[in-house]
DNA sequence: TCGTATTTCGCGCTTCCA
DNA sequence: TGGAAGCGCGAAATACGA
């Protein structure tokens, strides 16, 4: 058989209401060929052998129907057990617990009555079982939260004044007269349940309002109108909030209560404002370098002026007695900024060239070379000594791990003599003179 | 200027210790233009008028330095307060509160002292801040956890039996007296933070090992050696319970008290389960789906093989006495299994050729066709009707929103009349006869 | 049914705030 | 400094296991 022919089709030779609903599953299902059995679903050996042509009717009278269906069904329950589905058929009620079909093979399904209609008929619930929240406004603001104890005479007021004796209070006998039916609703279990919920829908409250909904819906839970146990409800609510607390689900300041939610809400906030913490203090060491490399660019200023103040003061006074080259040895005794400095090694040539406007150097260099500019220069000449050093202590940061004590350069030596300042200053400039140099004229 | 002339270098030429490190970040900073404002970070435009060449040192002298350097340090503070930078100057300790460089721009820095140190030294903690704690193993078993009360004369015991007079107790006295030093260490909020990390660290435990080893902690935490309110912390150790059960931290069962863990986790093991649950649900609904179809296809072989044994006696009886064509007759009134139907549109075209081993057979329709197996046919047939359906009430599952009442097949009529089938089959098989169709021979 | 385990419940002290 | 908010604390009631 070459049987790849198929196509979408038209039923409409068939009875229209037999024409199988074609949806692309039952398609590809009802289209697999029985005999071949790997293709037919969960036709298992056991099942071929008996297969149509063989299959044992008994007899073909309508009116005996029902005793055959018997036997066959118990064929068929054979089948399906075979098949491994008689599990899942007995769970689906299917068959039913003694392997049979159920009547509705052969008759219309009887009218339908509860089956397991027992003989006691549970009584009605002696109070509302689940009372309608009430809405959570306020509604009688007056009477509620009276101000605390006291203020006001409840009944509660007028119960045992020593616990000892007296006789069983209102309380208690309630509780002891409907010992079930509220179980679950008191105790700290339930209120902090409650008290939970109500936080988190909340948002942001208070106590008194928290204990206030509370009392409200326990008071209206219990039809009874007396609010027995307001006081109580209000004291379980410091409990549940504490706890609450101290396992973090929510916050207090000052009176306000907040939700905090999930410890895994929480978690990843936590590692988020670790994580801007890091960033902050990543921020903070980079300005702090930033800052000392200001401060080392000033202190070099700073004692470049001086130093081309006080040496041009000398080469002025020792100009009269024994210059010869009159006003430049004033110039050649400072140095003006800013310039850069193109140092290469001894050994290599530099050509120099110069545009006409005088607007232009080029230089071409027969080895590597490198630029300094006056900064480095400065630096070089140790004019920045004697800058306070600010990598001190960094501020205290929330309790971290890591500390900043990594790269604290070595500490610069308090001071420089003015000597070595001078002796750099020389070394420097003899080396500039000897490379190619350009200056930008200062002020 | 063409400043791109840049490259690596040897710094040979220079003293040694005073070739800048290159890393590659100072490098580009160093070697910015100091007169390219928009290059040097932050020089702004205050700091660039009172630049280098015009710095106004007051004088060289070395001695008269340090009086010049408080002047100096002024305009240097001005300047850091210009640029932006004196929120983080004074932060980083840089200048203090008046706005002063500290000393160390001019002198080493003195030996390092407390700067703060101030009148009152702390006193000693009076007793063991945080008690290195005690490993986690019974040390006292005899002594601990006295069965409850009455059964062993403890301080407490002795206490006020009437709490209206009697002196201050020995708790009361002790908080009296030391009221912050462990405010935060008693209590329900103290007491469920470390029941609740108790339980996390043991995993599964049990109400007494918590307790005890909280009182365990308390004690040895407060060196005092009495033991004085064991019986508290075990009635707290209830309240916490009760409240991580509420919420669902931990769970208990008969005595077992389970860390049930971080609601994030609960939060993603619940859509876990849920998750499975609805896939579960769905390889329901679909085993379902097959059983029905299998009991559909059973229930139309069993059909049909009545029908064929009737029929063919039928045929046979009749053949007798008014049959023309002899035993095909039998064989006509019967349908064989399996077989495959082929259907076209009336007027389609269709070329049939058989290969000469009379293996294969090709096909060829001049319009679309459908293939239909021998179950869809009986089940055009209503050979499948009467069977019970299997759509009935789920199983119940965990309570879940979405219902399964959804695609209720419409309820089979409960049995079918013979004449129906047979007529149904009547018109099937013309259908077939008229179009082409093949058969395969059944046992 | 008793003894223990657990929970309920509210008195009165402490702390906070105006 | 007094009143209100907050809550420590433990007696008593109840649940529970043997």
């Amino acid at each position: 058989w070459r049987r790849r022919a198929f196509s979408s089709l038209n039923c409409s030779d068939l009875p229209p209401e037999q024409a199988p609903k074609k949806s692309s599953q039952e398609t590809s299902t009802s289209a697999c060929w029985p005999h071949q059995n790997a293709q037919r679903p969960e036709r298992t050996g056991e099942h071929s052998p008996e297969a149509p042509g063989s299959a044992r009717a008994k007899g073909v009278d309508t009116q005996t129907r029902s005793t055959k269906q018997a036997m066959e069904n118990k064929d068929f329950v054979k089948l399906i057990e075979a098949t491994g589905f008689g599990n899942v058929a007995r769970e689906l009620g299917l068959v039913d617990a003694n392997n049979l079909l159920p009547a509705a093979y052969v008759q219309p399904p009887p009218t339908p009555k509860a089956p397991k209609a027992k003989a006691s008929p549970p009584p009605p619930p002696p109070e509302t079982p689940t009372a309608p929240k009430p809405p959570p406004v306020a509604i009688d603001p007056p009477a509620r939260r009276p101000s605390s104890r006291g203020t006001r005479v409840s009944p509660r007021e007028t119960r045992r004044s020593s616990r000892a004796e007296a006789p069983p209070s209102e309380t208690k006998r309630r509780r002891t007269e409907t010992p079930k039916v509220d179980a679950d609703k008191r105790g700290l279990r339930h209120f902090s349940r409650r008290v939970c919920a109500k936080v988190e829908e909340r948002g942001v409250t208070t106590y008194n309002e928290v204990a206030d909904d509370l009392v409200q819906e326990f008071t209206s839970l219990r039809g009874n109108g007396a609010s027995f146990d307001e006081k109580n409800i209000r004291r379980r609510v410091y409990d549940a909030l504490n706890v609450l607390m101290a396992m973090g689900i929510i916050s207090k300041e000052k009176k306000e209560i907040r939700w905090c939610g999930l410890p895994s809400k929480q978690e990843s906030m936590r590692e988020d404002a670790r994580r801007r913490r890091d960033r902050a203090a990543v921020d903070v060491r980079r300005k702090r370098r930033h800052l000392q490399e200001l401060l080392t660019q000033h202190a070099s200023l700073q004692n470049l002026a001086k130093l081309n103040k006080r040496r041009g003061l000398e080469a002025k006074n020792s100009k009269d007695l024994m210059d010869e080259d009159g006003g430049d040895a004033e110039a050649n005794a400072t140095l003006a900024l800013p310039f850069i400095v193109v140092a290469t090694p001894a050994s290599t040539t530099v050509r120099c060239e110069v545009t006409d406007d005088r607007r232009e150097v080029f230089f071409d260099f027969s080895a590597p070379f490198e630029i300094r500019d006056d900064g480095d220069v400065l630096r070089g000449l140790g004019l920045h000594r004697g800058m306070p050093n600010i990598q001190r202590a960094p501020p205290k940061l929330p309790s971290l791990s890591e500390d900043d004590a990594s790269e604290k350069p070595t500490p610069l030596k308090a001071d420089a003599k003015v000597e070595e300042i001078r002796a750099a200053y020389r070394r420097e400039q003899e080396e500039a003179r000897r490379l190619a140099a350009a200056k930008a004229g200062a002020s």
